[in-house]
DNA sequence: CTTGACCTTAGACCGTAGTACGGGGTTTAT
DNA sequence: ATAAACCCCGTACTACGGTCTAAGGTCAAG
């Protein structure tokens, strides 16, 4: 069964968490793709949706810009783009990725040693472990 | 020989990679500590700032805030708080580090069948790939 | 057949994170 | 000794990413 497979713009604000006029924010920004209507001219949106928008959310929680993010959506395979044009376009996403994933990290490690640190007696004072990241371009 | 162990603001940003008015932007926001000053009044860095302004940027570039970077910048071990209450909040932090992880890593994944299916003949049209991350809370 | 919860638009407003500007003082290089 | 290059401060402005408001239309329940 599939009783209602598409839905409002206040659901679908509820279930992907974020505010309704968000929603209508990323409509104009591109970012959602502009919804049919009804009769009274209510938005309707598939269900997919939500994926979408918890998709942007996550993704601007790791510092993607929005328009970072319609540049991921747009990675898709489709008919108007060669593959390997997405290819290369994903490979350079792929490099962003990993060098986020690099930082964190850094950042794991230094805050793991300190948690460490604070097991033992604790008493190290003044001790800016965080700034003991990758140094890069001296 | 340390030939100068001390820098200007101009030079601070240089080194660091940032707007020189990000600088006193970071300092009027408490992110930098207020730097001593010569008897003109120019500021004057000691060159462990350039490592400080550096994770700042790395840390907006991984989606933190300037207040939850000024909380990292503050974990450290010093005689004003207790080993476990340090210790807690940097485990707080490791959390978020890890679930920002988690997340990059499905989008990482996504990609590189993305570009998997590129080479493979690329012909598999309209597939919204990103889209397929992680649902949590249905 | 009305009340309340929902939807519509256009446009104003907000917090965050800078960035620029103007008017001035300082330092360095020629 | 004077120009270029740097620094000071305070204030204003910007871009981004929303968020809210006003004025009104729609829909389901009682």
């Amino acid at each position: 069964m599939k009783l209602s497979d598409r839905m409002s713009i206040g659901e679908l604000a509820k279930h992907s968490e974020v505010n309704l006029e968000t929603i209508r924010f990323y409509e104009r920004e591109g970012l959602l793709p502009k919804p049919p209507r009804t009769a009274a001219g209510y938005r309707v949106f598939p269900v997919e949706a939500v994926r979408r928008v918890r998709f942007i959310k996550q993704a601007k929680e790791l510092g993607f810009s929005l328009k970072e993010i319609k540049e991921l959506l747009a990675l898709r395979i489709d008919p108007d783009s060669t593959g390997a044009d997405v290819r290369k376009r994903a490979e350079a996403k792929i490099a962003d990725i990993d060098e986020k994933m690099k930082t964190l990290s850094s950042m794991k490690k230094a805050l793991t040693e300190l948690t460490a640190a604070c097991r033992g007696k604790g008493s190290i004072s003044e001790c800016p472990i965080l700034e003991s990241l990758n140094a890069e371009k001296p």
